[in-house]
DNA sequence: AAAGTTTTTAATCAAATGATTAAAAATAAG
DNA sequence: CTTATTTTTAATCATTTGATTAAAAACTTT
């Protein structure tokens, strides 16, 4: 059996700021966190986040960074998976999205707000309608339905999808919408999602 | 005539501090806004901004539920509407919403995000959901569709309205989409939300 | 165990920031 | 015009905040 160093921690300090940073980010987004709140929160001393990161700015894009793929990482691989239909996209696209955000509820509007509040800061980083015009699934869409603004559709999907996460402060507020509620509504949206998009595809 | 007080200005110098306190809060946020930003952005003393408001929280309070209303007081009129069809009443939402965020297209991430940053603030004083399932709307929706859950309809055409908004920075971020596309293409939503809607009201 | 290296801590800095104050300037009232 | 009131300004405070530093502690290497 390989002997451990005295006291080895089995996640390293880097890995504990980071994981406060990710924390505090979220919760409070990047100009409303304080240094000290993530070392707080880390149970640490300030001056290792500077230690290990240089400044709350590197930190920040660390996270950020990680967030961001985190988002829209779960679409890119099922929109352009050349092996399933159109209708199996929408399927699984609204499915994997709402599960995984329902264990990161707040990720959209952390993501959208940090990105509106600094736009330079992420010029160039990211190129969501680039990469959404050239996925297989509006190559399969414009097949299906020339007459049909793929941007549209993919909106409308991702509206359909990541809105109510968005909108999920407002709906909660004064306790009209419980976190219960809220869980197993995102539960039957993944159902209904790709049963209402399936049913734009044929209108006509 | 009536007589000018010597130096009449036409726009007083509360309203001047709001008006540029409207613009840099939207811009960045309360966290990120420096009350200096304001008062330099008004053209002011930075002190007449606590002669007049007290504090930069109270007068970002007052921002804060002028922009609520805003988001949210064009739809209570049209849902509420007992003279409408259901089908006219989405009509008229999709349009005018689309039509006001058009000339505000920063309201929805900035309401959502603050209420995220800083849910105390506004506990209890928002009822999006109480206004939604009390709506004329629904009523109307309920009779037509008694097997359609509201609530899921509802969130899904403002989803289909507000997402567009509330992923522009992500959109227009590397250029992907003009200023100018993203404005035609809400445009061609005006009636294409409704149409799709009506489409859903049909699905058996 | 001794020497060297890495990690952690407490103390401190300098700049930024929300707010206040006392005086000056502008306006209104007598 | 003189006095009172309101508005505006410059200067200053007290805190907060991101970052640094120098020393201590923990760990590694020899």
């Amino acid at each position: 059996m390989p002997r451990k160093k005295t006291v080895e921690p089995d996640i390293t300090t880097e890995e504990k700021i980071k994981e406060a940073a990710r924390k505090v980010f979220m919760q409070k987004g990047y100009a409303g966190t304080r240094t000290r709140d993530i070392a707080e929160e880390a149970g640490l001393n300030l001056a290792l986040l500077n230690y290990y990161f240089r400044s709350k700015e590197k930190l920040f894009e660390i996270v950020m960074m990680e967030k961001v793929q985190k988002l829209f990482g779960v679409l890119a691989p099922i929109l352009n998976d050349t092996s399933t239909t159109l209708e199996k996209k929408i399927e699984l696209a609204a499915t994997n999205h709402i599960g995984m955000l329902m264990e990161n509820p707040d990720l959209p509007l952390f993501v959208m707000s940090e990105i509106r509040n600094n736009p330079e800061r992420f010029a160039g980083k990211i190129q969501a309608v680039k990469l959404i015009q050239e996925s297989h699934f509006v190559k399969q869409l414009k097949e299906k339905r020339p007459d049909i603004n793929p941007l549209h559709f993919v909106i409308s999907l991702l509206g359909m999808v990541l809105f109510p996460f968005i909108a999920k402060p407002v709906l909660q507020e004064a306790g009209s919408l419980s976190a219960k509620g809220f869980q197993s509504m995102m539960e039957e949206r993944k159902a209904l999602i790709p049963f209402w998009m399936k049913a734009l595809l044929k209108t006509r």
